[in-house]
RNA sequence: GGCGGAGUAGCUCAGGUGGUUAGAGCAGCGGAAUCAUAAUCCGCGUGUCGGGGGUUCAAGUCCCUCCUCCGCUACCA
């Protein structure tokens, strides 16, 4: 049986549209799906929408909408966006969906029945307009006696029934988790976790009076939960939880929580000590990535107002480009920035001078010069197998250890320094020539170019799905052989040996220009 | 304020536990080739490794100090 790996992005928040931030994680972790997936592992890849909470129940009621009906509209764009991107979703999960309702409510009763939910008051300094109770320190001083929050809007002293979480039971437990190596990446979020939990951890209000778009309290039916109490507890519904379901079984604990960097806190404090209370084993990482940000250096958020609509760039672009980009240009776990010039440069530069053309010259050299049918081989030379040296080793070493560590800009780099490979190999042994001197030995330098790029082809699959399996397709490579396993194996001749006859291609990453308008 | 991270070629960055002439990609310059999406390949870098001080036979790599930037410092998500 295969070996299961689950992975999950956060689910977003739609009280706006999905930003390019919301596209890069949702691709960077569909790469890491579909490269587990090659690896022949039995994937599963969950995101989605969190759509309880004041800020959706107050946005709708600005459009003069139900909490639902804005919910049910913005969580489509998200899906939409999903779908645009090509990412291979297993269950796109809505916090609305009945079952999750019942999934949060039963792991609400599981820490209720372990002793760590109990009533009591929250009370502190609330500023109505900003929403959030604010910390006495960070209070300001207003005009006379008045006290201000940091925003510098007024707060009162209010008092709320609340549900609280004993969070401060788990300190120790979880100062232990945190120190785990690999439990939090990169290792730069684990330092500030730690603090935090060594600095004391207050109990955590978990129900709010004051609203009622959320998942009701059992019980209590004037308190929804506190939103991430819900939030969370979507990586366990999409496998069914509380029903002890095969799903359940195989997948859980999660392999990988992917995150923003500005949620760490939810996920490796909060989490682990709900799912410690309702006894359920603990999810096996956590990675924080990076921001994005525009060339300016301005973050690309719904509040900063500079939205970029990603299906736009997609298509702007071409969705493997932009996955690509993304991938290659941010070093995954630091912010990074992008532009349609760096798009520009990078597309053109790497996947359509380095990797495109070289399919294009290779396939269209056998095109016109073997009538169509694969060359065959008359022995290999040391040049050859230094370049299948080079090759295996960046498909079956390389690039998959450093996805697994989750360092995709390298997995990439490795990738297109093969590449370079193929290109420097194609240009000293010079088939163009080989043609009138030495017929064999070009059919056998074709050959294993062919080899090369079919392999390079796979290998870059998680990234760039669509161009691969269309060259791939173009190539003949049956699917079965379309995994780091399979395109190892011997191919080459049967292929060769069949009917198969390639065309003409067509080139595979046009040539992009600057857009008029950036 | 406290804790943590960063400051390396024009640009983006690599450089575990100190050790030959500090590296890569892009841009730039020169050359080769002409199969290909005018794409490719080869060659070319005297950089105060943020400033200052120190330890050491030897420091980008350790210690001290200063400057600049960034993150975290709980109940919006």
């Amino acid at each position: 049986m295969a070996e299961p790996y689950y992975i999950t992005t956060a689910i977003s928040y739609p009280n706006g549209r999905p930003h390019i931030g919301h596209a890069y994680e949702a691709i960077a972790a569909d790469v890491i799906a579909r490269f587990h997936r090659l690896q022949g592992k039995d994937v599963r890849f969950q995101t989605g929408t969190d759509e309880h909470g004041l800020k959706m129940a107050r946005k709708a009621e600005e459009q003069g909408l139900t909490a639902r009906e804005l919910a049910d509209e913005m969580s489509g764009y998200f899906r939409d966006m999903c779908d645009a991107l090509n990412v291979s979703y297993d269950r796109f999960i809505r916090t609305v969906e009945p079952d999750h309702h019942a999934a949060s409510q039963a792991i609400w009763q599981r820490m209720e029945a372990a002793g760590d939910l109990y009533l009591d008051r929250y009370e502190g300094w609330y500023s109505v307009r900003d929403e959030a109770y604010y910390d006495e320190s960070e209070l300001v001083d207003g005009e006379g006696e008045t006290k201000l929050s940091p925003q510098g809007t007024p707060v009162e002293w209010t008092v709320e029934e609340s549900w609280f979480f004993r969070l401060s039971n788990y300190q120790d437990r979880l100062l232990e988790l945190l120190k785990e190596p690999g439990f939090l990446e990169p290792a730069s979020r684990r330092n500030e976790m730690i603090a935090f939990v060594e600095q004391g951890l207050r109990d955590l209000s978990v129900s709010r009076t004051s609203f009622d778009w959320g998942v009701k309290v059992p019980g209590s039916d004037n308190h929804v939960m506190y939103v991430w109490v819900d939030a969370l507890t979507n990586y366990l519904t999409g496998l069914g939880f509380p029903d002890q379901t095969e799903s359940m079984d195989k997948f859980w604990p999660a392999d990988l929580h992917l995150i923003g960097k500005d949620i760490v806190r939810f996920h490796t404090i909060y989490w682990p000590a709900f799912l410690m209370s309702a006894e359920l084993p603990l999810p096996k990482q956590v990675f924080g990535h990076g921001f994005l940000l525009a060339r300016s250096g301005e973050k690309m958020s719904k509040s900063a107002g500079d939205v970029i609509d990603p299906q736009e760039l997609a298509e702007t672009f071409g969705v493997d480009t932009l996955r690509y980009f993304l991938l290659r240009e941010v070093a995954f776990g630091k912010d990074g920035s992008y532009s349609a010039e760096a798009i520009v440069e990078r597309s053109n530069g790497e996947l359509g001078n380095a990797f495109g053309n070289l399919a294009q010259r290779t396939l269209g050299f056998i095109a016109k010069n073997c009538d169509g049918s694969l060359p065959q081989i008359f022995g290999h030379t040391e040049a050859d197998n230094a370049l299948f040296e080079t090759v295996d080793n960046a498909i079956n070493s390389e690039i998959p250890s450093h996805f697994e560590k989750l360092a995709l800009q390298q997995g990439v780099e490795a990738w297109l320094q093969a590449v370079f490979a193929c290109n420097a190999y194609i240009d000293s042994e010079a088939p163009w020539t080989l043609r009138k001197t030495d017929p064999e030995r070009m059919q056998t330098v074709l050959a294993t170019l062919y080899i090369c790029i079919a392999q390079l082809a796979v290998a870059i699959q998680p990234v760039i799905p669509g161009s691969s399996t269309r060259l791939l397709e173009a190539m003949g490579i049956a699917a079965e052989h379309r995994t780091y396993a399979g395109i190892r194996g011997h191919w080459y001749s049967p292929l060769a040996e069949s009917e198969f006859r390639i065309s003409a291609p067509k080139p595979l990453f046009p040539r992009l220009e600057l857009p008029e308008s950036e």
